[in-house]
DNA sequence: GTCTATATGCAGATAGAC
DNA sequence: GTCTATCTGCATATAGAC
């Protein structure tokens, strides 16, 4: 069998640019956000803007691209990090299920991957075609938090007269806003913040 | 004394004007982020684009002003809430300070104020010049969070292991986020949603 | 596949009439 | 003060050489 470009082991040249020019767009919309220029990108990942189109059909082409690579990065963080707590054959404790896709999340928006972080720094920002077309990922993804929350509640192990849906999208806040002010080079650490964001979140501040 | 536009109580026609327009440019920022147009600003004031000129020397410039009208707003409504909340002399609860100002906060970029809005929404996306240009406004609204933190934390209120910075930041994304989320149509509500937020930052979603 | 050079389009900004 | 018309600059996008 000849090989594709289609075949993951042996990635063509071609598919490996690509590669690079993602990884420098999901850096450059990680730090500028939105309106992070293709010039930009295209000297980080070491060619001339031009170059972008042979692999890249236009900027909104990319924008979309970083946006569904940003919410399956963190899905796939979040959900390997459950089935690690899981085990084999048993399923956890609903609420330290939670606890651990809450630190998962935040890890990943904050130091695993530029496209976690990008997406969440620019998905409020993009034209509404783009949004529209992102909205499947990120019910997906929803869907996911929901049950983990829903499982949980069932187990009564959440407030009773809690709102799941607010609930959740109160969490996604506190986590993805850490993009606006997480400084690596400060005081705080990735993990300190995001074991402040499960303590916050799951039991909040007061004692 | 000859009236003068610095008279608060009769405004000259122009300074009405300039509110009007920064009315309608908080407006658009909270709907199309930081990327609206001048020309659909100035649309929603009732004029045309090159009439801004007149008002304000230049798109940066307008921004500027909203980012610092909103979180003069969101202040003053905090402020506003925990003195009516403290009454004439004594002072409150400092559990009971802190409900207030999450309610407080969330209410203001959630429906009382466009500008509270745009800031929350836009902060993260401004060019580097103007967003060190707004620091001092975010960290005095900050000292003031920080003291209302700081005196629970003192009375014993809050976890003893907690970071205060964190802990701000955390909520302060779990308030902002609202913006990108919350849709007056739907089935909750403003007022339900500060509740819940009041709820996960101060007991968390567990029971 | 990537380069250089150039075209296109659009948003911000300016000038001058009214 | 606001209008219309126009200019300018810049970022995206295209064409053709290599």
């Amino acid at each position: 069998m000849v090989e594709t470009s289609s075949d993951t082991k042996t990635p063509t040249k071609s598919a490996r640019t690509r590669k690079r020019i993602l990884d420098a767009a999901a850096a450059e919309f990680r730090q500028a956000g939105y309106n992070a220029r293709l010039v930009d990108i295209a000297e980080r990942a070491g060619m001339q803007a031009g170059s972008l189109y042979y692999h890249f059909a236009s900027r909104e082409e990319l924008v979309a691209e970083i946006l569904q690579l940003g919410i399956a990065t963190a899905f796939a963080q979040v959900r390997r990090a459950i089935e690690e707590l899981d085990g084999s054959d048993i399923e956890s404790d609903p609420r330290r299920r939670l606890e651990t896709a809450i630190r998962a999340h935040t890890m990943a928006v904050l130091e695993q991957s530029d496209y976690a972080s990008a997406q969440a720094k620019i998905v409020g920002q993009v034209p509404p075609d783009i949004a529209e077309a992102h909205k499947a990922d990120q019910r997906s993804y929803g869907a996911y938090w929901n049950d983990l929350l829903e499982t949980a509640a069932t187990a009564g192990v959440l407030r009773a007269d809690l709102d799941l849906f607010a609930a959740r999208m109160l969490a996604f806040g506190a986590m993805n806003w850490t993009t606006e002010w997480f400084d690596p080079s400060r005081r705080l650490s990735a993990d300190q913040i995001a074991d402040t964001a499960v303590m916050m979140i799951m039991s909040g501040l007061a004692k």
